[in-house]
DNA sequence: CTCATTATTGACAACTTTCCCATTTTCTGG
DNA sequence: CCAGAAAATGGGAAAGTTGTCAATAATGAG
């Protein structure tokens, strides 16, 4: 996870850490021709090694999908990262916006992130965008609240859900919009301005 | 799922259902036996069917684990029913706190019921619970939003969230607590109101 | 070139899930 | 109440997957 493989090479003759890109790029193919149900096999099969190599890298299926999860979140994030937005509200409600639309347009990603919140150890990288921003937005007063535990909860509990209510197909129209908007008040936001940010998020 | 046999014998004389049941009680002591690593064969060799059998009832064996699941939640919801606790704030505090304690004690509960969210179809009954509690809450005006979707989302990803807390082993001792004084607060509960519910919910 | 280290392999055992067919159960019309 | 048809169920073998391991190959420092 926040290891990446950089600096393995410090004594050992680690040059074949290419073979988990090659596993990392035929998982991604995989994944998106057979959707969450890919297995083991097709991937190293993809990939062109073995079974048993496959172990030397992940520790087991799951966490192929996790990863490959995780890397399409995190280019997510840093897209957002990169835009500069100053106020820490419009931020969240941007990077929201985001993730939701992102998921109702994918949802093969949608449902593997569902999957990660049912699996130990994982998402800790995903909840660190949003406690970062919700720190921010708390140190400027943007806030009413600190990046507590529970706050954290309640807006992440609340983005899952609506991802989840895409994959189920009985999403309302506007519910990324809705989402957003509830996610804004849950951290103090004066209802007016999370309805505007929300909507402007949307917009774009 | 939804429908347990209540229903089947209104007309035909479905008798052969006696194997689901000896399915679920086979799986509900192996499970308490070994957890979540619990073996199809295991569930057979106990309930004393053959492999093929299991397909018959079930389409894989996630599937079984969420029935025991979601049968031990129901279970306390209806207790929690039979109270009949007349406020629905009151109500909402005293369910949520006995999920989220019973979630606390029993972890291999709580990663199970985890497991349901990234599972398609699942929950359904469930969230049907906590709508009727905000529902009625609504129509009281004991809470001052609707039974909307985004509402639901909310409070229902503040329990998932604080229920994936205790299988992290992140949680704050009064995080039971917390979620509920949070979830009174996003149905509209003024915060002392929601302080002392969550309180009282967790002292009894 | 040699050798310790590390990666890769392929066989395997344990499971899961599918398949097919014999039996049993349910349904229907005399 | 009774055939006989239609549908569901049970059984067990076959097919496919997963994760492990001992053996083998590849790599790069000295």
């Amino acid at each position: 996870m926040g290891s990446e493989g950089g600096e393995s090479r410090s004594r050992g003759h680690r040059k074949k850490e290419r073979t988990r890109r090659q596993l990392l790029a035929a998982g991604m193919r995989v994944l998106a021709a057979k959707g969450q149900g890919l297995t083991v096999s097709d991937v190293v099969a993809e990939a062109d090694v073995s079974n048993g190599t496959f172990y030397n890298y992940f520790v087991d299926r799951d966490e192929l999908v996790e990863a490959l999860a995780e890397h399409s979140a995190l280019s997510l994030a840093a897209a957002v990262a990169q835009e500069q937005i100053e106020d820490p509200a419009r931020r969240f409600a941007v990077a929201t916006t985001r993730v939701l639309e992102h998921a109702a347009a994918d949802l093969t990603w949608a449902r593997v992130i569902l999957r990660l919140v049912g699996r130990s150890g994982s998402g800790v990288d995903l909840a660190r965008y949003l406690r970062e921003n919700l720190e921010e937005g708390a140190a400027l007063g943007r806030f009413d609240t600190g990046p507590d535990d529970a706050t954290l909860d309640q807006v992440a509990g609340l983005i899952i859900m609506t991802i989840r209510r895409f994959t189920e197909g009985n999403a309302a129209p506007d519910a990324s919009v809705q989402a957003v908007r509830r996610g804004l008040r849950a951290l103090g936001v004066a209802d007016d301005e999370a309805t505007r940010l929300a909507a402007e998020a949307a917009a774009q």
